[in-house]
DNA sequence: TCCTCACGGGG
DNA sequence: GTGTACGTGAGGA
């Protein structure tokens, strides 16, 4: 027990405890791990008839719950202006709130709900000001209990300032989907461990000294969710030897468990979870885009949205941006309504015609181009969003502009997000490439990249608690307006509009071939759109695809491009999806940089026997049986339930293999591995025991996909003539 | 020719 | 505790 004291450092961790209220944990200045209690009652709100919630207040007083009642009057939400009154439910201890809200919602159905389903963070958020990682004075009593905490730092900050923290790595020697792992790799800092997985108990003995020992803030681990923490969970129970994966003593782990959901229009697998309290769990293989930002970026995902660490790690579309909502939402005193479960609805043909009018979409000219500017505007939407003052309770007309209004919810919870990736974004583009804050501050932009594009998203979303269609509807109308005029702009500076595509624009002037060029149509498109563009760069040559059904027709999401400083631009072509076989795609690439050599698009054709060369070799390396297996392996996602295909894709056929082999059982939204192989099934699951027999591969597919990717740039560049007419690639074509 | 299935964004 | 929609291309009946 220290005594009545002045504690500075970093909020770690934050959670509701049936003993403490809520527990903090701070890591110090002093070095050490503090575990802190703080009082912090939860209110919610109910709605209704006054007989209905005179049985609600007799109800409540009958629990043994502590709660304190009152008669409030609050705007009901952001449409109704007026206060009504309503009843206030204070729950003195946190950890009581869920369980106590859900009986009252299922004994009084009729009731309507505010504040009742809100996360522990964002209340406290709102209160405090508080988010993970912010800088905290603490002023506590004897028995770690908070009377004063006060918050140093802001989330808008670009450089918070980062305490030490202690990492211990933790992952399994072999894949455990293609293998059986025989021990533990463990890593800290320059200590290395190896730890047999049998016998089960010296594992347990040696992991528990090590982690008492190490102590460690974060526990890294790969399939720690879906595999090695149940394992070990599962071990310390059989064995009867605790484990201390928690920081926080005498307290289970928090496990979700595996699930399918639909987003994004389309079936998304989410394995199960395991998080920890007083100490961090993540599971590289499970967090949302680990491999696009990293801890870093989720570190920024924390921050910005109040969310604690592990749940950013393992953020979904729309909790993020929703969050941030809802915290805003708090602190302006908007009560927040209670999401419902609810079933899914059928849209009615109405309301399918009118979510027709996405963004703008443009035919481009088909060909190869020269002298072509490629404008973006920056973070489009939600740059509409707070420009125009979009929000569910402005209440959009059809057409919207610019304006200065009192700011609405949606807006005033993205200006600063926006604001600070902007800065970030003009930060990065001054700093030398050697500067080691580069790579940290990409990880961030991207985390707030990809917030601020699930934003617009979820302002249509049906069970948005915050969304509004009309408000949806009128973001992307500006959108199309904004391109309209940006097209106008060009054409009086004397540019041809190549193309247009929701936020983009393609400019070509002979001539035209200096960011200079460019200056006066950017500033001109700000001037009449209000919204800022920039120059993605200049192309020393681009082409436009047609489609492949119709030659005459164009496509609008099918181009690559070389820019002037080297770097190229894919969109379409078989290298950007995901089910192409990594050879496939690299082969691709390899066509693109040799012409991307080529000054202009009359220096191509000089650049057609380097690149023909070069797909000679790589299709000679297939011939010989010289491509390693993994290059060859394609991955797909199961769109639904085995039983469900009417004709089954080669990944389902792929995964009902796995399935008769290894008892093993895929779910809708999992990826699979596979190789295409001669005969029946046309598929070897990769994740099966066995290897496939290298003869087996069904190598004439693999050709086929070969040379149609390079068919995509060859044809595409007109260096060559379209298909049928693929003479000059007949003589690498034979097996 | 029609139907089914998978992908797409950014960096 | 889950953004929506639609167009393109491939493969098979």
């Amino acid at each position: 027990m220290t005594p009545a004291s002045e504690l500075t450092g970093w909020l770690f961790d934050l959670y509701a405890d049936p003993q403490d209220g809520v527990t903090l944990w701070l890591l110090g200045d002093d070095g050490r791990r503090h575990r802190l209690r703080q009082a912090f009652p939860i209110t919610f709100y109910a709605a209704g008839p006054p007989a209905r919630l005179r049985e609600l207040c007799r109800f409540l007083k009958s629990q043994p719950v502590p709660v304190e009642l009152a008669r409030e009057e609050r705007r009901r939400d952001l449409f109704q202006p007026s206060r009504q009154p309503l009843l206030a439910v204070r729950v003195l201890l946190a950890s009581d709130q869920p369980r106590l809200f859900r009986q009252v919602a299922r004994r009084f159905p009729d009731l309507t709900y505010y504040d009742a389903d809100v996360h522990l963070s964002l209340r406290h958020a709102a209160v405090y000001g508080t988010f993970p990682l912010a800088r905290c004075r603490v002023q506590a009593g004897p028995d770690g209990t908070v009377t004063a905490l006060e918050v140093l730092d802001s989330p808008w900050d670009l450089d918070p300032p980062r305490p030490e923290l202690r990492i211990l790595e933790m992952e399994p020697d072999v894949d455990p989907a293609r293998g059986e792992p025989a021990a533990l790799e463990l890593r800290s800092g320059r200590l290395r461990y190896r730890l047999p997985l049998r016998p089960a108990r010296p594992l347990l003995v040696n992991l528990r000294a090590i982690l008492q020992r190490l102590d460690p803030d974060l526990l890294l681990t790969n399939r720690g969710d879906t595999w090695l923490l149940p394992l070990l969970l599962d071990l310390s129970e059989e064995h009867d030897l605790p484990l201390p994966l928690n920081r926080a003593p005498g307290r289970g782990v928090a496990r979700r468990g595996e699930r399918s959901y639909f987003s994004y229009g389309r079936i998304v697998y989410r394995g199960s979870q395991v998080m920890l309290f007083g100490r961090w769990h993540i599971d590289r293989a499970n967090a949302m885009m680990w491999n696009d930002y990293a801890l870093e970026g989720v570190l920024e995902s924390a921050r910005v949205t109040s969310l604690p660490v592990q749940e950013a790690a393992r953020l979904s579309p729309g909790t993020g941006i929703s969050s941030m909502q809802i915290r805003q939402a708090l602190v302006q005193g908007v009560l927040v309504p209670w999401r419902k479960q609810q079933s899914e609805q059928p849209k009615t043909a109405l309301q399918l015609i009118e979510s027709d009018q996405g963004g703008m979409v443009y035919q481009p000219l088909i060909g190869v181009y020269s002298s072509v500017g490629a404008l973006d505007f920056i973070s489009m939407y939600p740059s509409i969003m707070v420009r125009c003052n979009i929000s569910p309770e402005t209440v959009p007309l059809r057409h919207v502009e610019p304006s200065d209004a009192d700011p609405g919810l949606v807006p005033r919870t993205l200006a600063p997000l926006l604001e600070k990736r902007v800065a970030l974004k003009h930060r990065l583009a001054g700093m030398p490439g050697w500067d080691p804050r580069r790579a940290t501050d990409k990880a961030r932009s991207s985390a707030q990249k990809w917030l601020l594009v699930t934003c617009f998203g979820y302002l249509g979303y049906k069970n948005a608690r915050f969304g509004q269609i009309e408000a949806h509807e009128a973001v992307t109308a500006y959108g199309r307006e904004a391109l309209m005029r940006a097209k106008e702009a060009a054409e009086d500076h004397g540019f041809t509009v190549l193309h247009m595509y929701v936020d983009g624009l393609w400019l070509h002037r002979p001539g035209a071939s200096q960011p200079a060029d460019f200056e006066p149509v950017l500033m001109d498109i700000l001037e009449r759109t209000g919204l800022p563009v920039s120059l993605d760069g200049i192309y020393k040559w681009v082409a436009f695809l047609p489609s492949r059904v119709d030659e005459r027709t164009p496509v609008p999401n099918r181009y690559f491009g070389a820019f002037q400083d080297g770097s190229i631009k894919v969109r379409g072509l078989a290298c950007r999806r995901h089910d192409s076989p990594a050879w496939v795609g690299s082969l691709q690439m390899r066509l693109i940089e040799i012409f991307a050599k080529a000054g202009s698009a009359e220096e191509l054709p000089d650049y057609l026997n380097e690149a023909l060369n070069s797909l000679h070799r790589d299709l000679t390396a297939l011939s010989e049986g010289r491509v390693p297996l993994e290059e060859l392996l394609v991955t797909q996602r199961l769109s639904r339930a085995l039983d469900r295909y009417t004709s089954p894709s080669p990944a389902a056929r792929a995964a009902l293999q796995l399935r008769q082999v290894t008892g093993r059982e895929m779910r809708p939204g999992q990826k699979v591995r596979f190789l295409f192989t001669r005969g029946e099934p046309g598929v070897h699951a990769w994740d099966l025991p066995e290897p496939p027999d290298p003869r087996q591969i069904d190598r004439e597919r693999y050709r086929e996909l070969a040379l149609r990717a390079a068919r995509e740039v060859l044809e595409g560049l007109r260096v060559l003539p379209p298909e049928p007419t693929l003479l000059p690639l007949e003589k690498y074509t034979r097996r």
